[in-house]
DNA sequence: TTGAAAGCGCTAACAA
DNA sequence: TTGTTAGCGCTTTCAA
């Protein structure tokens, strides 16, 4: 049973290897008749295209250009980390991987950002994206001039891009409320609930899972309006801390958002790290810390090395041409304990 | 900046660039000195070879078989959907993925199975291993006859394996003892423990996690003495009815082994779905519909597709002479309750 | 609209 | 011990 080549189709078609080959490749030129030939002797002795080969011969590197945000969140920072590591390890496989960083809480900046890259004509983009209308127009213009979009983490649904690689937030959300509201138990009191901003659109879709959740399971339970902290871990100290001294039947804290370690650290300063349920998001040293010590009770994670690895295989795949395999490309709502962390 | 070829490596250590192949590919006759010339250019010129040209000029199909246990095991089956799965899908990748059912809880059958598969000459083999002498033995006997061996879900520590493929289970076993734990509360009373069968190593060593968090961090709760349902979800109903019916003070399950339809059928036929706390393992469309309903409070699951992908990433690997990225071939101990099911 | 031929970067057989 | 040569299966000129 040897390998099917293009050599096979082309005897059995009765036309040539090249011709063979622009009807594989949709090229404009072939007598509707002689593609029809030609597939038909495709069908006929199932001949499968070797990829490899493929690109050995067209003999070009895909350049794929990563837009993410600047800053200290650590989360995104492992993001960039894995970036810079796929660098290296996609050399071989010809696929070259570039980073930009770039203040994404800026739609300005961001779109600026989206447009420059575009000039230099990558074979793809992937971007942590701001749910901004001038964001979601350079991306709209990056497509229109033939760059493929995927977007990371952070997800604009009406932009024309080709996948969203990401979690579903409003289930990250509920996961995130019925650990807390579990782990809580009998107790009555108060939950507390912190995000980012709420202009992006993955805190407000995890603040809208999580409230649904807590009011439809845990009534017992009081959910505290939101609190604000802009993904910054000095703010989300001094929120936490408030929160801890006012609320006097404290039982549980959801940070839907980034900045854990402030979080951590006023829990700590309370000497409340045990009794106070800490139900977060990402798996970093900070929060890993976190869990091993018991202050942080669960972690709601997005695999960011899984995260780059899809964008880069969905990029190269639609390069490619070829199908991408729908179940390794989704992202799953990890959920970590102290018994589970990698 | 071109891409640097084996030409330019040759050219710079003024060798052909059939030595230096041989001198990548560590062949035999080649001078010393010449060796240190040729690795010295690559050093220089920063070499990265092509992969995917050596694939095609090797020109060579890998061919993979996977020897999985037969019966009706939904996990198992599963997995040996996974495995059909990528039989289709690597064809264009140039790698051939085989596969053989056996009664895996045959030491006999299995080792009989291994050396027959290794008369055809594999450049590889996956196996769902038992921990038996005669086992070990008949994969000692593939890795010395030149076929790499890795193991799936169970292991052979002692046998020699290129790498095993799956989650450490005692770290799965605190997991599960953790979420039961905490899932049951504050209330007092006494937890069932199921196992397939403690021969083999993965249940015993999910046992021993789960008993020793139990016992550390649960006191208040009792472990009654683990039962064997031999993985059967006939046998494991009436384990689990009798579990209930004997015990007044019931307040958990926990099924180290697979079967959980039974297990499930007895809880929700003695209408006690949602107050007896129930954790298992593997997400299978038995334990899915459980957490919907409510019957089943958390799966700790292992991705069987992730498991067989992985597999073959370290085959297919290996049979290139190329490295692995080791964060990627870890396999994750998921966590599934209700809201985030895939 | 089609075909012939050269080459992508590497490996394998044979020759020197 | 080393070099020469002919491919692997596909794409890409260029010519017909």
């Amino acid at each position: 049973m040897a390998r099917v080549t293009i050599q096979d189709v082309a005897r059995e078609a009765a036309v040539s290897a090249a011709t063979v080959d622009r009807v594989l490749n949709r090229r404009e030129g072939v007598r509707p008749s002689t593609v029809a030939r030609v597939e038909n002797a495709i069908r006929r002795l199932n001949y499968q295209p070797d990829r490899l080969a493929a690109r050995l011969a067209r003999s070009r590197d895909y350049r794929f250009v990563f837009v993410l945000p600047s800053g200290t969140n650590t989360f995104m920072q492992n993001l960039a980390a894995e970036v810079e590591d796929a660098t290296g390890r996609m050399v071989p496989e010809r696929v070259i991987v570039e980073l930009v960083s770039v203040d994404v809480f800026d739609a300005e900046k961001l779109s600026e950002a989206l447009e420059q890259v575009g000039t230099t004509r990558p074979d793809g983009v992937g971007v942590v994206a701001l749910d901004h209308p001038m964001v979601r127009e350079a991306m709209n213009a990056l497509s229109d001039a033939g760059v493929p979009v995927v977007t990371l983490v952070s997800d604009v649904p009406n932009a024309r891009r080709i996948h969203h690689v990401g979690i579903d937030n409003s289930a990250a959300g509920r996961t995130a409320a019925t650990l807390l509201g579990r782990f809580v138990g009998t107790r009555r009191g108060k939950v507390g609930l912190i995000a980012g901003s709420l202009f992006l659109r993955d805190h407000a879709e995890r603040q809208y899972g999580f409230e649904q959740v807590m009011h439809r399971e845990f009534a017992h339970l009081q959910v505290l309006p939101v609190r604000e902290g802009r993904d910054d871990y000095l703010r989300n100290e001094e929120v936490a801390a408030q929160l801890l001294e006012e609320t006097t039947d404290l039982v549980g804290i959801y940070n839907a958002g980034a900045g854990n370690r402030g979080v951590i650290a006023a829990l700590e300063a309370a000497g409340r790290g045990r009794d106070v349920v800490y139900v977060a998001h990402e798996l970093t040293q900070f929060t890993r810390r976190g869990l091993v010590r018991g202050t942080v009770d669960a972690i709601i994670n997005q695999d960011p090395g899984h995260e780059v690895r899809s964008a880069i295989r969905v990029l190269t795949a639609h390069a490619d041409g070829t199908p991408i395999v729908t179940s390794q490309e989704r992202i799953r709502i990890d959920i970590f304990i102290r018994d589970n962390v990698p």
